[in-house]
DNA sequence: TCTGGGGTCCTAGGACCC
DNA sequence: TCTGGGGTCCTAGGACCC
């Protein structure tokens, strides 16, 4: 095969490390007792399985697959299930991708296990002795085992790191296009960065069964058949890079969505909770510096209740872009009445910021809010979300909350078994005896 | 009893303008 | 009686990711 390599004088070369099964290496650093058994994490609710240990992969437990499903084996394989602990994971995540920053200058972290090092200007002579020392470091200093994969372009540093993973290798350095070939021959096509439901079975019925089927194509043809994303996505499979590392950008969007612990049909148990989920919205913006335009909130019945599911959704538009939990609660309730209908059960609500702008950038203010009032009401507000905000940040999440959160909300999530948040609460600390 | 939650990017089509 | 064509912007929805 011929692959055409990117301009020789500077080829882009990248490093994914990703951690592996994430969230149960998670629970293993504090809990030794899971090592070397089948142990599971499950979502939200204790829904579905959102991580599991290679024992548990083994004994075919799926992705997401639904707790009762795989009932049966819980008993009999000794399966350890765990409710998702994020405050856990998140701290952790920062601590591995704080460590990787040693690694490389330019750290793209693509998801909470996974991060992009570019390391096309470090010019090491030996990548296998780099990325030995990447995996000896995080193992050692934040006890999370991850893999590793050097490629010219991230979608083959992708394939790096599946295929190392695949033969239980910590690394594969994939430098020369050559080297790609045999990784490329025995990745299927679904299983390719970019390439999911709808895409996999129309390039199958086209004949392109593997990540190489589609290596080889010519990208123009990509770009009539699957468009810009296909075009781009064959240029990568051959060696030249189209996916730079992203510059650190403000987010656009931000969700709070959570199923509740048991079916609802009160508007006033919905409001509880979706005046919770704009309590947790107004957190995340005021940390980021981010103000919302706007807001839509849903309320939805189950998918696989039977009866023809219903999704209500509410908008409201703010006079001027906020970040304040009061404002955003009252909006929120606002929005909340035109997407509920009684008469359903249901089985979660979200709340969604779309267009988010930036406090700094935001000057413009509100014609026809006088000015002088605007601002003391804006100073006022800012005070008491610092306040609480800081009390929180100090004592825990929800030491202070607004009423309209409910005192012992019906919408509260179930979490059978969540482990301590051993490394973010005093009180949870983990103990030597 | 029981089926997660949080993101980004691209595209097609409509509205609107000249 | 005749009723263009091209451009931009916005939005909803689809597809993808973890």
């Amino acid at each position: 095969m011929s692959f055409t390599v990117c301009a020789i004088n500077s080829p882009s070369l990248f490093a994914l490390v990703d951690g592996n099964n994430f969230f149960v290496s998670c629970e293993r650093v504090f809990n030794p007792s899971l090592n070397n058994k089948p142990v599971i994490v499950l979502s939200s609710n204790d829904g579905c399985a959102i991580a599991r240990s290679n024992e548990a992969k083994a004994l075919g437990i799926a992705m997401a697959a639904p707790l009762h499903t795989f009932a049966h084996l819980i008993k009999t394989h000794g399966i350890k299930t765990l409710s998702c602990n994020f405050e856990l994971y998140g701290d952790m995540s920062n601590r591995m991708m704080h460590t990787l920053q040693r690694f490389a200058p330019d750290v793209d972290i693509y998801s909470i296990d996974e991060a992009f090092l570019d390391i096309s200007r470090l010019n090491h002579n030996d990548y296998s002795l780099f990325a030995q020392s990447i995996y000896d470091t995080i193992l050692k200093h934040i006890g999370l085992p991850i893999t590793i994969g050097v490629a010219r372009t991230k979608t083959l540093a992708k394939i790096a790191n599946r295929t190392a993973k695949k033969q239980q290798k910590p690394y594969l350095i994939m430098t020369a296009p050559e080297d790609a070939t045999h990784a490329l021959q025995t990745t299927d096509l679904s299983s390719v960065w970019g390439i999911g439901r709808a895409l996999a079975p129309k390039l199958k019925k086209l004949g392109i069964y593997t990540a190489y089927d589609l290596a080889i194509k010519d990208p123009m043809w990509a770009r009539k058949v699957m468009g810009l994303s296909g075009e781009r996505l064959v240029r990568e499979l051959q060696g030249i890079a189209c996916y730079e590392n992203r510059e650190e950008t403000n987010k656009k969007s931000i969700q709070v969505t959570r199923s509740f612990g048991a079916r609802l049909k009160e508007f006033n148990d919905i409001a509880e909770a979706i005046s919770a989920h704009a309590t947790r919205l107004g957190e995340q913006l005021r940390q980021k510096r981010l103000l919302a335009p706007a807001l839509s909130v849903f309320c939805r019945t189950s998918l696989y209740s039977g009866s023809t599911p219903y999704n209500g959704i509410g908008i409201i538009a703010f006079d001027t872009p906020t970040n304040d939990t009061s404002t955003l609660i009252k909006g929120a309730l606002h929005a909340l009445r035109q997407a509920f209908q009684p008469g359903h059960i249901y089985q979660s609500a979200g709340i969604h910021a779309l267009d988010l702008v930036s406090e700094g950038a935001f000057k413009q203010k509100n014609l026809f809010i006088p000015p002088k009032k605007e601002s003391e009401t804006s100073t006022h507000s800012k005070k008491l979300n610092q306040a609480i905000d800081s009390l929180n940040q100090h004592y825990g999440k929800n030491t202070l909350f607004w009423a309209s959160s409910g005192i012992n909300p019906r919408y509260q999530v179930r979490q059978n078994n969540r482990s301590p948040r051993y490394t973010t609460r005093w009180e949870e600390l983990p103990m030597v005896r």
